[in-house]
DNA sequence: CGTAGTCGATTACACGCGTAAACGAAGGAG
DNA sequence: CTCCTTCGTTTACGCGTGTAATCGACTACG
Protein backbone atom coordinates (compact mmCIF):
# COMPACT_ATOMS: atom_id res chain seq x y z
CA UNK A 1 0.00 0.00 0.00
CA UNK A 2 1.41 3.46 -1.08
CA UNK A 3 -0.40 5.82 0.84
CA UNK A 4 -2.03 4.51 3.71
CA UNK A 5 0.04 6.58 6.50
CA UNK A 6 -0.87 10.05 6.90
CA UNK A 7 1.89 11.39 5.85
CA UNK A 8 0.19 15.25 5.42
CA UNK A 9 0.57 15.87 1.92
CA UNK A 10 0.30 19.14 1.37
CA UNK A 11 -3.17 20.73 0.32
CA UNK A 12 -3.37 23.55 -2.62
CA UNK A 13 -4.96 26.48 -2.60
CA UNK A 14 -7.69 25.08 -5.01
CA UNK A 15 -8.15 22.09 -2.72
CA UNK A 16 -8.54 24.13 0.44
CA UNK A 17 -11.83 25.89 -0.77
CA UNK A 18 -13.13 22.40 -1.08
CA UNK A 19 -11.85 21.83 2.65
CA UNK A 20 -13.37 25.26 4.12
CA UNK A 21 -16.67 23.95 2.67
CA UNK A 22 -16.60 20.94 4.60
CA UNK A 23 -15.02 21.96 7.38
CA UNK A 24 -18.32 24.36 7.48
CA UNK A 25 -20.78 21.39 7.02
CA UNK A 26 -20.32 18.10 6.94
CA UNK A 27 -21.16 15.38 5.23
CA UNK A 28 -21.63 16.31 2.10
CA UNK A 29 -22.26 14.77 -1.41
CA UNK A 30 -20.28 15.91 -4.44
CA UNK A 31 -23.18 18.27 -5.61
CA UNK A 32 -23.59 19.57 -2.33
CA UNK A 33 -19.75 21.26 -2.24
CA UNK A 34 -20.43 22.41 -5.69
CA UNK A 35 -23.54 24.04 -4.87
CA UNK A 36 -21.46 25.82 -1.85
CA UNK A 37 -18.52 26.87 -3.74
CA UNK A 38 -18.96 26.73 -7.79
CA UNK A 39 -20.55 29.79 -7.76
CA UNK A 40 -18.40 32.01 -5.67
CA UNK A 41 -15.13 30.10 -7.32
CA UNK A 42 -16.71 29.73 -10.98
CA UNK A 43 -16.13 26.39 -11.42
CA UNK A 44 -18.18 22.94 -12.75
CA UNK A 45 -19.27 20.03 -11.04
CA UNK A 46 -16.36 18.16 -12.57
CA UNK A 47 -13.48 20.55 -11.10
CA UNK A 48 -15.15 19.72 -8.07
CA UNK A 49 -14.82 15.87 -8.83
CA UNK A 50 -11.68 16.18 -9.20
CA UNK A 51 -10.87 17.97 -6.46
CA UNK A 52 -12.48 15.52 -3.84
CA UNK A 53 -10.92 12.94 -5.54
CA UNK A 54 -7.60 13.90 -4.83
CA UNK A 55 -8.35 15.17 -1.22
CA UNK A 56 -8.75 12.02 -0.76
CA UNK A 57 -5.94 10.65 -2.33
CA UNK A 58 -4.57 12.59 0.59
CA UNK A 59 -6.33 11.41 2.89
CA UNK A 60 -7.45 15.04 4.01
CA UNK A 61 -11.22 13.64 3.17
CA UNK A 62 -13.06 10.25 4.37
CA UNK A 63 -16.11 9.19 2.61
CA UNK A 64 -18.98 6.85 3.38
CA UNK A 65 -20.92 5.14 0.84
CA UNK A 66 -24.37 6.35 0.54
CA UNK A 67 -26.04 4.30 -2.27
CA UNK A 68 -24.05 5.03 -5.15
CA UNK A 69 -22.66 7.83 -4.27
CA UNK A 70 -19.99 9.15 -1.65
CA UNK A 71 -20.50 11.17 1.21
CA UNK A 72 -17.18 13.62 1.83
CA UNK A 73 -16.23 14.65 5.05
CA UNK A 74 -13.01 15.97 6.73
CA UNK A 75 -10.33 13.83 7.76
CA UNK A 76 -8.44 16.06 9.26
CA UNK A 77 -9.12 19.41 11.99
CA UNK A 78 -8.70 22.50 10.15
CA UNK A 79 -6.93 23.65 13.23
CA UNK A 80 -4.22 21.50 12.32
CA UNK A 81 -4.52 22.61 8.49
CA UNK A 82 -4.06 26.06 10.00
CA UNK A 83 -1.35 25.58 12.79
CA UNK A 84 0.99 23.61 9.80
CA UNK A 85 -0.06 26.79 7.28
CA UNK A 86 1.13 29.37 9.86
CA UNK A 87 4.20 27.67 11.11
CA UNK A 88 5.26 27.17 7.61
CA UNK A 89 4.86 31.02 6.47
CA UNK A 90 5.99 32.23 10.12
CA UNK A 91 9.34 29.50 9.48
CA UNK A 92 10.30 30.93 6.01
CA UNK A 93 9.49 34.62 6.26
CA UNK A 94 9.67 35.04 10.01
CA UNK A 95 12.87 32.45 11.26
CA UNK A 96 9.82 30.46 12.96
CA UNK A 97 9.61 33.64 15.61
CA UNK A 98 5.70 34.94 16.07
CA UNK A 99 7.12 38.51 17.28
CA UNK A 100 8.70 39.78 13.78
CA UNK A 101 5.37 38.61 12.15
CA UNK A 102 3.16 40.68 14.66
CA UNK A 103 5.29 43.52 14.47
CA UNK A 104 5.32 43.65 10.51
CA UNK A 105 1.49 43.73 10.70
CA UNK A 106 1.69 46.35 13.13
CA UNK A 107 4.07 48.08 10.97
CA UNK A 108 1.96 47.57 7.72
CA UNK A 109 -1.24 49.01 9.95
CA UNK A 110 -2.63 45.41 9.24
CA UNK A 111 -3.95 45.77 12.45
CA UNK A 112 -7.74 46.79 13.18
CA UNK A 113 -8.22 48.44 16.39
CA UNK A 114 -10.50 45.47 17.03
CA UNK A 115 -7.38 43.13 16.52
CA UNK A 116 -5.33 44.72 18.64
CA UNK A 117 -8.13 44.78 21.82
CA UNK A 118 -8.80 41.37 21.32
CA UNK A 119 -4.57 40.58 21.05
CA UNK A 120 -4.20 42.59 24.29
CA UNK A 121 -7.07 40.57 25.86
CA UNK A 122 -5.27 37.12 24.84
CA UNK A 123 -2.27 38.53 26.40
CA UNK A 124 -3.39 39.34 29.55
CA UNK A 125 -4.59 35.67 29.70
CA UNK A 126 -1.22 34.16 28.54
CA UNK A 127 0.31 35.47 31.48
CA UNK A 128 -1.57 33.74 33.96
CA UNK B 1 6.36 44.90 -24.73
CA UNK B 2 5.11 41.51 -22.50
CA UNK B 3 6.41 42.24 -19.15
CA UNK B 4 7.63 45.78 -18.56
CA UNK B 5 5.25 47.01 -15.72
CA UNK B 6 5.71 45.24 -12.35
CA UNK B 7 2.47 42.98 -11.96
CA UNK B 8 3.75 41.23 -8.50
CA UNK B 9 4.07 37.81 -10.37
CA UNK B 10 4.40 35.24 -7.03
CA UNK B 11 7.36 34.10 -6.62
CA UNK B 12 8.37 30.62 -5.94
CA UNK B 13 9.33 28.91 -2.83
CA UNK B 14 12.75 27.98 -4.95
CA UNK B 15 12.56 31.60 -5.83
CA UNK B 16 12.47 33.15 -2.17
CA UNK B 17 15.52 31.37 -1.30
CA UNK B 18 17.69 33.42 -3.84
CA UNK B 19 15.87 36.47 -2.64
CA UNK B 20 16.73 35.72 0.68
CA UNK B 21 20.42 35.55 0.01
CA UNK B 22 20.45 38.90 -2.15
CA UNK B 23 18.38 40.58 0.42
CA UNK B 24 21.06 39.81 2.87
CA UNK B 25 24.24 41.01 0.38
CA UNK B 26 23.80 42.49 -2.66
CA UNK B 27 24.97 42.79 -5.14
CA UNK B 28 25.78 39.34 -6.04
CA UNK B 29 27.12 37.35 -9.29
CA UNK B 30 25.51 34.00 -10.05
CA UNK B 31 28.46 31.90 -8.30
CA UNK B 32 28.27 33.60 -5.11
CA UNK B 33 24.88 33.07 -4.25
CA UNK B 34 25.56 29.94 -5.46
CA UNK B 35 28.31 29.79 -2.40
CA UNK B 36 25.53 31.70 -0.14
CA UNK B 37 22.52 28.47 -0.91
CA UNK B 38 23.84 25.83 -3.11
CA UNK B 39 25.40 23.81 0.03
CA UNK B 40 21.93 24.54 2.00
CA UNK B 41 19.29 23.33 -0.46
CA UNK B 42 21.49 20.90 -2.24
CA UNK B 43 21.50 23.11 -5.55
CA UNK B 44 23.83 22.75 -8.23
CA UNK B 45 25.09 26.49 -9.77
CA UNK B 46 23.06 25.25 -12.83
CA UNK B 47 20.07 25.26 -10.78
CA UNK B 48 20.70 28.94 -8.99
CA UNK B 49 21.23 30.50 -12.61
CA UNK B 50 17.49 29.29 -13.68
CA UNK B 51 15.85 30.76 -10.78
CA UNK B 52 17.99 34.21 -11.13
CA UNK B 53 16.57 34.78 -14.82
CA UNK B 54 13.49 33.67 -13.80
CA UNK B 55 13.42 36.29 -10.90
CA UNK B 56 14.72 38.85 -13.53
CA UNK B 57 11.69 37.79 -16.01
CA UNK B 58 9.53 38.62 -12.99
CA UNK B 59 11.37 42.17 -12.23
CA UNK B 60 12.00 40.72 -8.55
CA UNK B 61 15.80 41.23 -9.40
CA UNK B 62 17.93 43.80 -11.06
CA UNK B 63 21.05 43.26 -13.12
CA UNK B 64 23.99 45.38 -14.32
CA UNK B 65 26.38 44.37 -16.47
CA UNK B 66 29.95 43.93 -15.47
CA UNK B 67 32.41 42.38 -17.93
CA UNK B 68 30.81 38.91 -19.11
CA UNK B 69 28.51 38.73 -16.19
CA UNK B 70 25.55 40.35 -13.67
CA UNK B 71 25.44 41.69 -10.39
CA UNK B 72 22.10 40.98 -9.30
CA UNK B 73 20.33 42.57 -6.54
CA UNK B 74 16.65 42.82 -5.38
CA UNK B 75 13.78 45.25 -7.18
CA UNK B 76 11.39 44.72 -4.87
CA UNK B 77 11.65 45.02 -0.80
CA UNK B 78 12.13 42.18 1.09
CA UNK B 79 9.16 43.76 3.86
CA UNK B 80 6.70 44.39 0.29
CA UNK B 81 7.04 41.02 -0.20
CA UNK B 82 6.91 39.40 3.47
CA UNK B 83 3.74 41.92 3.63
CA UNK B 84 1.98 40.26 0.78
CA UNK B 85 3.03 36.95 1.72
CA UNK B 86 1.46 37.56 5.23
CA UNK B 87 -1.58 39.13 4.20
CA UNK B 88 -2.34 36.66 1.72
CA UNK B 89 -1.73 33.59 4.55
CA UNK B 90 -4.17 35.47 7.01
CA UNK B 91 -6.48 36.09 4.01
CA UNK B 92 -6.71 32.85 3.89
CA UNK B 93 -7.08 31.16 6.24
CA UNK B 94 -8.39 33.66 8.97
CA UNK B 95 -10.81 35.95 7.33
CA UNK B 96 -8.30 38.68 7.00
CA UNK B 97 -8.08 39.48 10.60
CA UNK B 98 -5.25 39.05 12.78
CA UNK B 99 -6.25 38.28 15.96
CA UNK B 100 -7.31 34.83 15.30
CA UNK B 101 -3.94 34.14 13.92
CA UNK B 102 -2.46 35.09 17.22
CA UNK B 103 -5.32 33.08 19.35
CA UNK B 104 -3.71 30.40 17.68
CA UNK B 105 -0.24 31.04 17.34
CA UNK B 106 -1.08 31.21 21.09
CA UNK B 107 -3.06 27.97 21.35
CA UNK B 108 -0.76 25.81 19.82
CA UNK B 109 2.08 26.97 22.19
CA UNK B 110 4.06 28.78 19.17
CA UNK B 111 4.80 31.61 21.25
CA UNK B 112 7.62 32.11 23.36
CA UNK B 113 7.91 33.64 26.11
CA UNK B 114 10.09 36.23 24.59
CA UNK B 115 7.70 36.68 21.56
CA UNK B 116 5.43 37.02 24.01
CA UNK B 117 7.05 40.03 25.94
CA UNK B 118 8.11 41.91 22.44
CA UNK B 119 4.74 41.62 21.61
CA UNK B 120 3.39 43.23 24.53
CA UNK B 121 5.74 45.88 23.91
CA UNK B 122 4.92 46.30 20.87
CA UNK B 123 1.45 46.71 21.95
CA UNK B 124 2.14 49.63 24.41
CA UNK B 125 3.19 51.28 21.50
CA UNK B 126 0.29 51.25 19.46
CA UNK B 127 -1.67 52.26 21.84
CA UNK B 128 -0.20 55.20 22.48
C1' DC C 1 46.67 33.13 -31.35
C1' DG C 2 44.52 29.08 -29.71
C1' DT C 3 42.33 26.65 -26.07
C1' DA C 4 40.15 25.90 -21.51
C1' DG C 5 37.16 27.76 -18.43
C1' DT C 6 33.20 30.68 -17.30
C1' DC C 7 28.86 33.33 -18.36
C1' DG C 8 24.18 33.90 -19.47
C1' DA C 9 20.66 31.85 -22.55
C1' DT C 10 18.26 28.00 -24.29
C1' DT C 11 16.32 23.61 -23.84
C1' DA C 12 14.71 19.58 -21.08
C1' DC C 13 11.81 17.00 -18.35
C1' DA C 14 8.98 15.16 -14.63
C1' DC C 15 5.54 16.45 -11.37
C1' DG C 16 1.79 19.09 -9.16
C1' DC C 17 -2.10 22.00 -9.96
C1' DG C 18 -6.22 24.17 -12.12
C1' DT C 19 -9.64 23.05 -14.93
C1' DA C 20 -12.40 20.05 -17.17
C1' DA C 21 -14.43 16.39 -20.68
C1' DA C 22 -15.21 11.50 -21.51
C1' DC C 23 -16.43 7.03 -19.81
C1' DG C 24 -18.56 3.29 -17.60
C1' DA C 25 -21.65 1.64 -13.92
C1' DA C 26 -25.79 2.08 -11.48
C1' DG C 27 -30.30 3.60 -10.28
C1' DG C 28 -34.81 5.72 -11.32
C1' DA C 29 -38.65 6.60 -14.69
C1' DG C 30 -41.75 4.81 -17.65
C1' DC D 1 -36.79 -4.25 -19.42
C1' DT D 2 -34.86 0.08 -21.53
C1' DC D 3 -33.21 4.70 -21.48
C1' DC D 4 -31.81 8.98 -19.14
C1' DT D 5 -29.54 10.83 -15.43
C1' DT D 6 -26.14 10.86 -11.97
C1' DC D 7 -22.10 9.08 -9.68
C1' DG D 8 -17.24 8.25 -9.24
C1' DT D 9 -13.12 7.21 -12.14
C1' DT D 10 -10.03 7.92 -15.87
C1' DT D 11 -7.87 10.71 -19.05
C1' DA D 12 -6.41 15.33 -20.80
C1' DC D 13 -3.81 19.32 -21.18
C1' DG D 14 -1.44 23.66 -20.44
C1' DC D 15 1.26 26.14 -17.01
C1' DG D 16 4.44 26.83 -13.12
C1' DT D 17 8.11 24.77 -10.55
C1' DG D 18 12.24 22.19 -9.17
C1' DT D 19 16.17 20.69 -10.98
C1' DA D 20 19.42 20.49 -14.29
C1' DA D 21 22.41 19.75 -18.92
C1' DT D 22 23.83 21.86 -23.06
C1' DC D 23 25.20 25.63 -26.12
C1' DG D 24 27.29 29.60 -27.97
C1' DA D 25 30.02 33.54 -26.73
C1' DC D 26 33.73 35.67 -24.48
C1' DT D 27 37.92 35.97 -21.68
C1' DA D 28 42.09 34.87 -19.64
C1' DC D 29 46.17 31.94 -19.65
C1' DG D 30 49.80 30.18 -21.87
Amino acid sequence: MAHSNSQPERISDAEHAVMEVLWTKSPLTASEVCERVCGERDWSLATVKTLLSRLVAKNALATKPDGKRFLYSPAIARSDYVGTESRRLVDRLFGGRAAPLFAHLAQSESLTNQDIAEIEALLQELKQ
